[in-house]
DNA sequence: AGCACGCCGACT
DNA sequence: GTCGGCGTGCTC
């Protein structure tokens, strides 16, 4: 009987690979376990094992595998079983789930090496100026890697010439594996055995009393060890001692001291005793009682609370439950709204049973996360993550909370898999049969469709903490104010009025601009011209805090022009304003004021974001401009006044979304006013203050908002009512797109018709000097998703037979929202 | 996705 | 005449 494997490999394609074991490693492999295998010509790949069985592949020979790189499965069969449900509901391969799942030291790659050849030696006239030039580095260095060969030569195709080396027998090639992660080891001294008998330790003091700072160290170390009853770590003992490491050295050189390693995790937790939960007020435990009825019939339940309504303790106290059963909490949030404050808060009641897992990680510290979950221990039992912590290898799921549940950054979009994390989530707790908890300010129109619907539960807890009182919301029509020329820049008479006195009652103001730079369009006032990408098919944004003009869609940068490009006149006036903008009017209406700014450019650095929360809070900043960066979940205590500069802009945003997202967005900054005593005030600058959506806003009507929205919905038949699927075609010839994405929408009309849109050329058609073209397909509730998608493969499939659309990317994104 | 193979324009 | 560009096809 012969063996074999299908194994999953991090590359997109359909299939799986059949690889031959023999029955000794049939024997010990199972699935989730990694296997190293050749692949193509001389590449090794790490692959998954999917499935054990006799079958022998009839049309080629299966290869044997190279190495098993596991000695038990690193992911279970439940994560394969959700690897499955996303393959086939988000339409990508399971090596693209596979690729977002591991980290991505799981996931080897053999690395091409170059090494002398020592068969001979080599008659260095017989050989070209490239190949000399390697050949020579060979003599310094005993191995050279492709990335190094093409850094020497100074150009990316380098094959050819490895190829004529390999010829002439100069070098040689292998190919490598390494293991990425590497265990963290940390230095601990001991005295070395020879001095555990009294004499000898005596002995040994006399000796070392002429060197009285050694001697100090080995006192230091008795006193340490004394107390502690642990081992000692080299750097604690210096610090204790006041040496530098350099005498602890000696002390280890002479035979004193004794060094050694312990593995220790990279990811630690060092605070206090653990909190006892706070008490809930009568609103918090009525909400959680709901919550917890809503669970003995539903599995999912949307807790719909307002703004600083104290939602976390109530996801402290249902995390507890869970926790004493015994099984494992997945706590889920937007990337950015994982500060280090809720960290805090979550670890002074759970200690070190919280785990953190999002993509600020190293990879190393993410390998130590996941097996910590995968072996259940008892720092892993509650995971707090971003979105990617779906994939982790929880056994026994008891919860999934999912908060600001709203959070559209839970959808991946760039690379397969594009997941939706709260939809996944959902999956995960039912494979798990856990619940989910789906919390939220101002829910995602989907969830409150399911609520409504009876598909979810629901709870509401509509009073905010310590009965604050929601902000005083005023909208300010700043048309008007032009008129009267109540404005100074773009600051009206009563957003300066507002700010002067929140100042001078020593409080903060936040103000809200949802545009990042100076400004977006810089235009000759002469000839009309504004610098353009040369890559994508916007207008470059002007940054003045580097003199830049830039592009936020590929990153394209060319220093500010001073005359116009085109006709040369010096005339250049900027249309429309960013953060930036913003930030230098407020330093001139207000000199005295402390000044900051949070966005994408100043928050780029590991700690960027958190320096500016840490400065907001200790109130060394008096007024923070910011995007919508400033929304998430921030809890600022002292922050009497939010400024919305401009709401028309994020309202008139082309997307179905726009008015369901504009409501999220400013209710959530106006969320950030008034979290103590003191009333906060919002002011809304609009050249539209009869904008419905606005209305909503200030009186903070979701109900209203909900309901005109789903009214919206039903009549042009979008989401959550249809189901939405997005076909996006990319090249860089612009015909070529246009032909495929006909053809591509008349194939798919013939299955189904007028729920077939476009295919319509986005706002941005050209990005990264790519051409897009957009086909949508509306899928009414009634008609089968499954059976949807597979007409959708099919039109691919004989879409990518014709030779002349194969070189186009096809992206598929299912509930592309 | 890589990577090899194979066919055409720009240079020694 | 070669070098290197990218279009095409395959990977168990």
């Amino acid at each position: 009987m012969r063996y074999f494997i299908d194994i999953i490999l991090p590359i997109p394609l359909q299939k799986l690979f059949t690889y031959c074991i023999t029955a000794a490693e049939a024997e010990f492999l199972k699935p989730g376990m990694r296997v190293a295998v050749p692949f193509g010509k001389s590449k090794i790949y790490t692959g998954l094992v999917f499935r054990i069985h006799n079958e022998a592949p009839t049309v080629y020979e299966a290869k044997e595998i190279h190495q098993i790189l596991d000695e038990t499965p690193i992911v279970n069969s439940i994560q394969l079983e959700l690897w499955h449900w996303i393959s086939k509901y988000y339409m990508c391969t399971l090596g693209d789930v596979m690729r977002a799942a591991l980290p991505s030291a799981f996931i080897l790659e053999s690395e091409t090496v170059v090494t002398r050849s020592s068969l001979k030696e080599v008659d260095e006239s017989l050989l070209k100026d490239d190949e000399f030039l390697i050949y020579e580095a060979l003599h310094h260095q005993s191995s050279l890697k492709i990335h190094d060969i093409s850094n020497i030569l100074d150009k990316k195709n380098v094959l050819p010439v490895i190829k004529r080396l390999i010829e002439k027998e100069a070098i040689a090639v292998e190919e490598e594996v390494y293991e990425k992660y590497k265990p963290k080891l940390v230095r601990y001294v001991k005295l070395h055995v020879n001095y555990s008998s009294e004499e000898a330790l005596q002995d040994l003091l006399d000796k070392l009393s002429r060197a009285p700072k050694q001697r100090d160290v080995v006192m230091t170390l008795f006193s340490i060890s004394a107390t502690t009853r642990k081992p000692v770590k080299v750097s604690e003992l210096s610090n204790e001692s006041k040496v530098s490491p350099q005498i602890v050295k000696a002390l280890i050189d002479k035979g004193v001291l004794e060094e050694y390693y312990i593995q220790t995790d990279r990811v630690q937790y060092s605070g206090d005793e653990n909190e006892a939960s706070k008490n809930l007020n009568e609103h918090q435990q009525t909400a959680l009682k709901e919550v917890k009825d809503s669970f003995k019939n539903q599995n999912v339940t949307l807790l719909h609370g307002v703004t600083s309504s104290g939602k976390t303790e109530i996801y402290v106290k249902l995390i507890e439950e869970v926790f004493e059963k015994g099984k494992q909490v997945l706590y889920l949030l937007p990337e950015i709204a994982l500060t280090t404050q809720l960290v805090n808060r979550l670890q002074n009641y759970f200690g070190e049973q919280v785990s953190i897992f999002h993509s600020k990680y190293s990879t190393n510290e993410r390998v130590e996360v996941w097996n910590n979950v995968l072996n259940n221990s008892a720092k892993a039992r509650i995971v707090l993550g971003a979105r990617s912590s779906v994939f982790l290898p929880f056994k026994d799921l008891g919860l999934i909370i999912v908060d600001e549940e709203h959070e559209q950054s839970f959808k991946q979009f760039d690379p397969a898999p594009r997941y939706h994390a709260r939809d996944t989530a959902v999956i995960l707790a039912n494979i798990h049969k856990a619940k989910t908890l789906l919390g939220s300010a101002t829910p995602s129109l989907e969830s409150y469709f399911n609520a409504k619907q009876g598909k979810y539960g629901f709870v509401e807890l509509l009073h905010r903490f310590n009965n604050v009182l929601m902000p005083d919301i005023e909208l300010v029509d700043i048309k008007d104010k032009h008129k009267r020329k109540r404005m100074t820049g773009h600051f009206s008479d009563r957003l300066i009025k507002e700010i002067t006195e929140a100042l001078d009652e020593k409080q903060q103001v936040i103000l809200f601009q949802n545009r990042r730079g100076f400004s977006p369009i810089v235009e000759c006032n002469t000839c009309g011209h504004s610098p353009q990408c040369p890559n994508c098919d916007v207008s470059l944004t002007y940054h003045q805090y580097r003199s830049q003009l830039r592009c936020h869609y590929c990153g394209y940068n060319m220093s500010m022009v001073q005359d116009c490009m085109a006709c040369g006149s010096p005339d250049l006036d900027s249309k429309g304003f960013g953060t930036e903008q913003i930030e230098e009017e407020v330093k001139i209406l207000f000199p005295d004021a402390k000044v900051a700014r949070m966005d994408l450019d100043t928050t780029r650095g590991k700690y960027g974001y958190e320096k500016i929360i840490t400065a907001l809070e200790q109130q060394k900043i008096d007024i923070l401009v910011g995007t919508q960066m400033l929304t998430k979940g921030l809890d600022f205590r002292n922050v009497k006044l939010v400024g919305i500069m401009n709401a028309d802009n994020m309202l008139n945003f082309p997307d179905f979304r726009a008015h369901e997202r504009s409501f999220q967005l400013m209710v959530q900054v106006s969320g950030r006013a008034g979290r103590t005593e003191e009333r906060g005030k919002v002011l809304i600058q609009t050249y539209n203050p009869y904008h419905n959506i606005l209305q909503q806003v200030s009186t903070n009507n979701f109900i209203d908002m909900f309901n005109e929205q789903m009214n919206d919905r039903y009549n042009f038949k979008y989401p959550p009512v249809y189901k939405q699927i997005k076909i996006t075609l990319k090249h860089k010839d612009y015909n070529r797109v246009e032909n495929a994405s006909i053809w591509f929408a008349k194939s798919l009309r013939q299955f189904f018709g007028n729920s077939v849109l476009g295919p319509e050329s986005p706002p941005i058609s050209r990005i990264r000097n790519q051409f897009h073209k957009n086909i949508l397909i509306k899928i009414p509730k009634k008609q089968s998703l499954a059976k949807t998608k597979e007409a959708i493969i099919k039109v691919n499939n004989s879409f990518s037979s014709i030779k002349d659309f194969r070189s186009v990317k096809v992206i598929l994104n299912v509930d592309n929202f």
